[in-house]
DNA sequence: AAAGTGATTAAGTCC
């Protein structure tokens, strides 16, 4: 490292054209400054602070790795470096000499007045440094993972995760809460693929197109079909729709990524199709913290997708997946108010507060104030840079205030980007043209950047639970990184009134709930079909709102009505067409199955108000006060009296469910890498490595067929002896046998690591849908998932003594493979065949036993 | 006072 920061600073120093072949220095600031320097290679141009900024970035760097004095430089003073050396003053910088050609110049730490304490503590240094704050340690693999041709899984809560997702039960749903950067797109794909490799399909609800297209691309290696599906008008995109349905119902699409809306528009009738076939695998919820966060005022879709999975469930049974990596309690509520039935409601957990960003804010008395400090902080902080604001003309105007102050190498994103700009700026920040980014809360949703080091809002977040997202695209890669925060008084009150849902009253919601079941139609089995394209009132007013905010409002007053128990959303198969309707027709049915929806009655008093007081005003208030704490939260961020761990720790942590349910708590492991309380009372920011936490999840379903239990009587250990040396032996009996227990129920492998290409290979793949088959467990007894295990000895090791208690140990069954020369653990000199006191077969008479 | 998506339809079962 050093070595080529020697080679950089000679380069500079020399004063040579730096080379356009940029070898690869280990050092994405490097890369970045040489890029800057060559504007013309780049699309973008170079400011004098962006130049200045980089050149920070890179002795900063190095003297923070050093730790000793720092380091001096010789740049020249002509074009495309800094010609006065205010702006060298300005970037932090100490000019040591000056004469008619270079400078001197040495970068000190940050330390400004306005930020308590940052003599003792600079907030540049950490980000410079970019030290190791998280422990990722690979787990070792299941062969299946060849599928996507992996060997290891990325850390123990992928695994434990995938593992979740293999043996949980039928129909049930599994919420999967697992810290960004996991790898929870595997936790979906890779069920997905296991699960149609003899047909079948698995739907992915993505909330953008562009997420939708990430997704494909990842998967293209191994799927040779589109699998994204979303509404682009062109020919091709219906040809591309049209065949993706096709394939749907053929059973020969493996996967599909699709927006809620499509999903609940024109891929419904495909689905039904599919289901009718038993063809669907799982239904797969992408970020599904985005069902309360969106579907709650702004896309309601995300909301309806219970209710055609409780229609489908009714046809084919299939698994439902709900990946997030940000799961509040009140998200949780909902997603198990939503999907919590049919089905069992299972969440697998390991959560753990970012220990990446330390934590700085600064009040500012004034917005020419905050202008200042803004572009003090950037002149004088690492590279990658977020600037977060909550207005749309404000990220313009910041814009500008950069381009005035020398930066450049910036772009911009808000909810007003053409698609064509966002890929843009996505293209120009993953290749280091862009060294800042000024957005709003667009930004985020599939941008992962990994090595950002600094985050700034100038602005309060209406949410701790949006602040905490938006720092968390920093330090992705596990390194250090900072959160400056920028406030003046005013945004408060900004804060406030984004926080206020625009939440229905009861008064509204009983007058539409009134004028929605005034045009019922039965449709068997208790269920309703009512319209949601009617106005509440016949009054001048709601006639004339727009149709689709008051088919939102209706759809919201049937959430609010779900959750609080008066009615249960459900679904309806898509009218069949036939060819003799005529285009207008046609138009007119599919009009009226999307404007209606259906439901079922749960509170006989539904129309009653006094039922609404007692019963849906509670939730509705319940929920109301979940946004100001969420908003208190974030307001007691900006002067903590106590570490800024617990209040995260507060917003993520969770109760265990109620006693019906037995859903464990969500914990939270704590970190925290640096903030105002912990300064103050001189903890140490964060030492040491954070342990990847411990995952949480509830017991895995199994079952034993019928002629393994008649075999097992009451026993939960069988003991197979094979005869070692008789190759043939094994050919006839061994892998008949084994075939046979994982028919029987057999779902977990403990096999000597050598020995799994053997066992894989030998395994019918069509296994794989029936069931679900771990492989090469190390025996760890506490450790080992409470499912039937096949434990395979070789015999060429001595057999742990443990394997013979496990009749003792465990309430699962497990069958237990040994050589027949297997010795006594007890006693050297005989055969444990000869003394066994336990079931035991020898493999050739177990087979007969079968009757294989 | 922020955030995004979206056009539907068929018929069919073996040595």
């Amino acid at each position: 490292m050093s070595d080529s920061f020697q080679k950089l600073i000679d380069l500079i120093e020399r004063g040579d054209r730096l080379p356009l072949d940029c070898p690869d220095w280990g050092e994405p600031c490097y890369q970045r400054l040489i890029t800057a320097l060559k504007p013309a290679a780049a699309k973008k141009v170079t400011g004098l602070g962006d130049i200045a900024s980089l050149v920070r970035h890179v002795l900063r760097r190095e003297d923070e790795l050093k730790g000793g004095s720092p380091q001096t430089l010789k740049v020249p003073r002509h074009s495309p470096w800094p010609t006065h050396k205010e702006i060298w003053h300005k970037h932090g910088f100490d000019v040591l000499v000056e004469n008619s050609t270079n400078y001197v110049i040495r970068a000190h730490s940050w330390q400004p007045e306005w930020l308590d304490l940052s003599s003792r503590y600079p907030p540049d240094a950490p980000g410079f440094k970019a030290e190791d704050r998280r422990n990722c340690h690979p787990q070792p693999g299941d062969p299946f993972l060849s599928l996507l041709d992996r060997q290891t899984y990325r850390n123990i809560g992928q695994k434990e995760a995938i593992r979740a997702v293999l043996t949980a039960p039928k129909n049930a749903t599994l919420v999967v809460n697992l810290p960004t950067g996991s790898g929870k797109s595997l936790v979906a794909q890779l069920p997905a693929l296991l699960a149609s490799e003899t047909g079948g399909v698995s739907i992915v609800v993505v909330p953008t197109t562009a997420l939708a297209l990430d997704q494909e691309r990842a998967l293209s290696q191994w799927i040779d079909h589109p699998t994204a599906y979303y509404g682009d008008n062109s020919l091709e995109g219906k040809n591309r729709r049209k065949s993706i349905r096709d394939r749907i119902f053929s059973g020969s699409q493996r996967i599909v990524f699709t927006s809620p809306e499509s999903l609940l528009d024109s891929l419904a009738p495909a689905l039904y199709k599919a289901a009718k076939l038993g063809l669907l695998r799982y239904l797969i919820l992408d970020e599904a913290h985005m069902v309360e966060q969106w579907g709650d005022e702004f896309r309601p879709a995300f909301q309806e997708i219970p209710g055609l999975r409780r229609d489908l469930l009714r046809i084919c049974s299939f698994q439902t997946l709900l990946l997030t990596a940000t799961l509040t309690a009140s998200c949780l509520e909902t997603l198990e108010n939503l999907f919590g039935n049919p089905g069992e409601f299972k969440v697998i957990s390991a959560v753990q507060l970012r220990p990446e960003p330390a934590y700085w804010f600064a009040w500012c008395p004034d917005e020419e104030t905050r202008t200042q400090r803004l572009l003090e902080a950037i002149a004088h902080l690492p590279r990658p840079l977020i600037i977060y604001t909550t207005k749309v003309e404000d990220v313009d105007r910041w814009a500008q205030e950069l381009s005035q102050a020398g930066f450049k190498r910036y772009g911009t994103m808000t909810g007003k980007s053409s698609s064509q700009q966002r890929s843009e700026l996505l293209e120009q920040w993953r290749n280091q043209e862009v060294d800042l980014v000024i957005a709003t809360s667009a930004f985020g949703l599939g941008v992962d950047q990994s090595d950002v080091r600094a985050v700034i809002h100038v602005c309060i977040p209406e949410t701790i639970d949006r602040f905490y997202q938006e720092v968390g695209r920093g330090g992705r890669d596990g390194k250090a990184a900072i959160s400056l925060t920028l406030h003046t008084t005013p945004d408060v009150k900004i804060a406030e009134s984004l926080n206020e849902k625009s939440y229905i009253t009861i008064e509204r919601g009983l007058k539409r709930w009134q004028s929605m079941f005034s045009q019922k139609e039965p449709i068997g089995n208790g269920r309703y079909r009512v319209p949601i394209d009617i106005p509440p009132t016949l009054q001048e007013k709601d006639i004339d709102m727009n149709s689709d905010q008051n088919r939102a409002w209706n759809i919201r007053t049937l959430t609010l009505m779900s959750r609080a128990g008066l009615i249960e959303m459900d679904g309806e198969q898509p009218p069949k067409f036939n060819s003799i309707m005529s285009e207008i027709e046609l138009q007119q049915i599919w009009d009226k199955y999307r404007n209606s929806r259906i439901i079922r009655i749960k509170n006989e008093y539904h129309l009653d108000r006094q039922t609404w007081e007692s019963e849906v005003e509670p939730v509705r208030k319940k929920s109301l006060d979940w946004g100001y704490q969420n908003l208190n939260l974030m307001k007691e961020a900006l002067r903590p009296k106590r570490c800024l761990s617990e209040i995260f720790a507060q917003t993520y942590q969770i109760p265990p469910g109620l006693p019906p349910q037995s859903r464990p708590k969500v914990t939270v492991s704590k970190a925290c890498g640096g903030c105002p309380h912990c300064r103050q009372v001189q903890q140490k920011p964060f030492s040491g490595i954070m342990p990847y936490p411990k995952p949480i999840w509830t017991e895995p379903q199994w079952e034993i067929g019928p002629e393994l239990s008649r075999i097992l009587e009451r026993e939960k250990l069988l003991i197979l002896f094979y005869d070692a040396q008789d190759r043939q032996g094994w050919k006839q009996d061994g892998d008949r046998v084994l075939k046979w227990l994982i028919g029987q129920g057999i779902r977990n492998l403990v096999i000597p690591p050598d020995s799994q290409t053997y066992f894989w290979n030998h395994l019918p793949p069509n296994q794989l849908s029936t069931g679900f088959i771990f492989y090469f467990e190390k025996y760890e007894p506490i450790k080992m998932p409470h499912i039937p295990t096949l434990i395979f000895h070789r015999g060429d090791d001595p057999i742990p003594e443990t394997y013979l208690f496990l009749n003792h140990s465990s309430s699962v069954p497990r069958i237990l493979m040994l050589p027949e020369h297997t010795p006594d653990p007890s006693r050297e000199d005989r055969k444990l065949i000869d003394i066994c006191s336990m079931r035991y077969f020898r493999l050739n008479h177990f087979r007969k036993e079968i009757s294989l």
